[in-house]
DNA sequence: AACGCGGGGTA
DNA sequence: TACCCAGCGTT
């Protein structure tokens, strides 16, 4: 038997009961598609069934506002699934007379449709014949073929998609592609994956030649970046002031609160820093701590502490980007997972 | 071609 | 701690 057919019976045998293998509407694999994403199925999972119930077809989804598919996608990270599936939404609406495209060649003209999921969608709703190449692909091909050439690097990305369209004639497009990417998630993981009872464990060129851990080959390590970010809590009676987050930073179009971002964790203990805050919110103004936390994304560490300012004076323009909200208010605002925490810790209902 | 973009799971 | 996850958009 070879390598596509072990696969395809594999997975007959251990595939996962996942709610958008039971339907061929491009609309909703579109929406699992975009929340799988580098995100896990069990993480994505309950935001895909949210987001179906919220948004049953793409008309309902295009008719939203950012602010509430924000809302339903906190939590989720990469915010910008979230804004773009908005947009595209609202494309296939007027373009498309709300009919979701299945083709490919139509599919990668979307915001936030990229080569892998224009060739899931198509594959998956048609059957059109596109090969996906994602994580997973890229390991299990990368294993079994004994491909050492680096995964992120143009020349294998050109490579193993070569490999993969390849491997793909002759295949049922709809099957293959879940089987394989299903294989990568639960038999060939990333960390010691369990070779002994792998049905290709004969003809793998990793296991015979024990490079199992060495692939894929991946170039360079991701670099973190450390920063520090001083939130203030200000309050008028019952409202709270709160500020919405522009572009070219983290957690774009998402609600914190009034932030001094500082090159070192001590910095507020400087005199600088101080009189900064006495300049912007007031000279005699008392600074509380409330709490300190560490927050860890994939390409930075953010040292984040919380400071209720008492006796201060607005002494700023009040832009578009900071307003006074109330309780009721603040908890419907999109929030970065870290300013939900403090508000759930911290702040009374 | 390189970089920025979240949050969580795994060893 | 280091790596990875049903990647994509921007520069």
């Amino acid at each position: 038997m070879n390598f596509q057919k072990e696969i395809e019976k594999w997975y007959e045998i251990h595939k996962r009961d996942l709610p958008w293998r039971h339907t061929r509407d491009a609309y909703v694999i579109w929406l699992s598609e975009i929340i799988l994403q580098q995100t896990r199925v069990e993480q994505g999972l309950p935001y895909f069934k949210r987001f179906l119930e919220a948004y049953p077809s793409v008309k309902d989804f295009a008719a939203a506002d950012e602010q509430q598919v924000l809302k339903l996608w906190q939590g989720l990270g990469y915010y910008s699934r979230g804004r773009n599936m908005l947009f595209t939404a609202r494309e296939v609406e007027k373009y498309h007379e709300g009919c979701f495209p299945v083709q490919y060649e139509e599919l990668i003209k979307l915001k936030g449709i990229g080569e892998y999921t224009a060739a899931a969608i198509s594959s998956f709703s048609s059957g059109e014949a596109r090969a996906v190449l994602d994580g997973n692909v890229f390991r299990v091909l990368s294993r079994y073929f004994g491909i050492d050439t680096p995964i992120n690097s143009s020349e294998g990305k050109k490579e193993f998609t070569a490999l993969a369209q390849e491997l793909l004639k002759g295949q049922n497009a709809m099957v293959y592609n879940q089987a394989i990417m299903e294989f990568g998630a639960l038999q060939c993981k990333p960390k010691s994956p369990d070779c002994i009872v792998c049905p290709l464990q004969e003809s793998c060129y990793a296991l015979r030649h024990k490079r199992v851990n060495d692939l894929p080959v991946k170039l360079k390590k991701l670099v973190k970046r450390n920063r520090y970010f001083n939130y203030f809590i200000l309050k008028q009676g019952e409202k709270i002031l709160v500020n919405k987050r522009g572009e070219g930073d983290i957690w774009q179009h998402l609600y914190d609160f009034p932030l001094l971002e500082t090159l070192s964790e001590h910095e507020l203990f400087n005199q600088d820093l101080d009189q900064q805050i006495r300049n912007a919110y007031g000279k005699d103004v008392l600074i509380r701590s409330l709490m300190a936390t560490k927050h860890v994304l994939t390409h930075q560490i953010i040292y984040v502490q919380f400071f209720a300012l008492d006796n201060y004076i607005i002494n700023f323009n009040s832009g578009a980007d900071i307003k006074w909200v109330s309780r009721a208010e603040l908890d419907e605002l999109p929030q970065p997972k870290v300013i939900a925490g403090f508000i759930n810790a911290k702040l009374t209902k």
